[in-house]
DNA sequence: CGCTGACCCTGACGGC
DNA sequence: TGCCGTCAGGGTCAGC
């Protein structure tokens, strides 16, 4: 479900709920994330209270004094503010009660997020290597220029690489790769320096949007405030398999890259 | 080091 | 109606 826009999505609905509370209780009704939720990890919430709720890529932050509660939402996972007398349903894995009348309530199917800790002044090794935020000034095209010369790999499991750029998953790749006019299978070392300039304009141009329209809502996602998000409606390509080119009217191909569904226009993306 | 594919898990959907 | 194969927005890891 989630990737950086509806994870970013998540974050600004339920900071104003979070910030400045204080959590009575984690309570794990299932520990069997994609890593073991940590058996300490109730007793060192308990009682803090959340100063921030970041984000870095696709993990949310929620920090106390003596550390922070990492959060990572997987393909399945949702975060949404709960009524405390709202009964727990399927898959409903983790609440986090805070003061006053709401709950944070995680759900996720196929529990493959993640809730961890990281001590304050440590980096969790999961956040150690990454890439720049893409919608930060340090994600230039230059950078992608230079880390990609001498890479085989197709140019979209490069910018989907969390070590070169975070937060650019499988729905908007191929929408800045059809926005930039670049093949998704075309080497990532053999894309031009001022190709790349126009893949950096074109992925920052489809999250900011995707942000700005709560997310795009594929099934049954909805943000911390429980409204659905409309960027779907907006993709260009992702999801368009055999329809029209939105640009040019060719039919839209889809291949299989790297074992993810890749849809593109042949016409227009070389 | 770079790259590919297997794997983690549940649910939805299409074909028979 | 049910059974089976396929696919799904994430990421790690082993093996080449």
């Amino acid at each position: 479900m989630p990737e950086l826009p509806e994870v970013e999505t998540t974050r600004r609905g339920l900071a104003p709920y979070c910030c400045g509370h204080t959590i009575r209780q984690l309570v794990v009704r299932d520990s069997r994330l994609r890593w073991p939720v940590p058996p300490e990890l109730p007793d060192l919430l308990q009682g803090q209270t959340i100063e921030t709720v970041a984000r870095r890529g696709k993990y949310l932050l929620l920090s106390t004094p003596p550390g922070a509660l990492l959060v990572h939402l997987g393909m399945s996972g949702s975060l949404r503010l709960v009524e405390k007398n709202e009964p727990a349903t399927r898959h409903d894995h983790i609440d986090l009660d805070l003061t006053g009348s709401y709950s944070l309530r995680y759900n996720d199917p196929r529990r493959f997020g993640c809730f961890l800790w990281q001590p304050t002044g440590d980096q969790h090794p999961l956040l150690a290597r990454l890439g720049p935020e893409p919608l930060s000034d340090e994600f230039t095209a230059a950078l992608l220029f230079r880390a990609s010369r001498g890479r085989t790999a197709p140019v979209k499991n490069f910018i989907m690489d969390a070590k070169v750029v975070v937060g650019v998953g499988n729905i908007y790749a191929n929408e800045a790769l059809f926005l930039a006019g670049i093949h998704p299978g075309r080497s990532a070392g053999r894309v031009s320096l001022s190709r790349y300039e126009r893949l950096v304009l074109a992925i920052r141009q489809v999250l900011a949007a995707a942000i700005e329209q709560g997310g795009t809502t594929l099934r049954d996602f909805v943000g911390g405030d429980g409204k659905p998000g409309y960027f779907a409606q907006q993709l260009q390509v992702y999801g368009r398999t055999a329809l029209p080119c939105k640009r040019c009217g060719a039919a839209l191909r889809e291949m299989r890259i790297s074992g993810r569904s890749s849809v593109y226009c042949v016409a227009c993306q070389r």
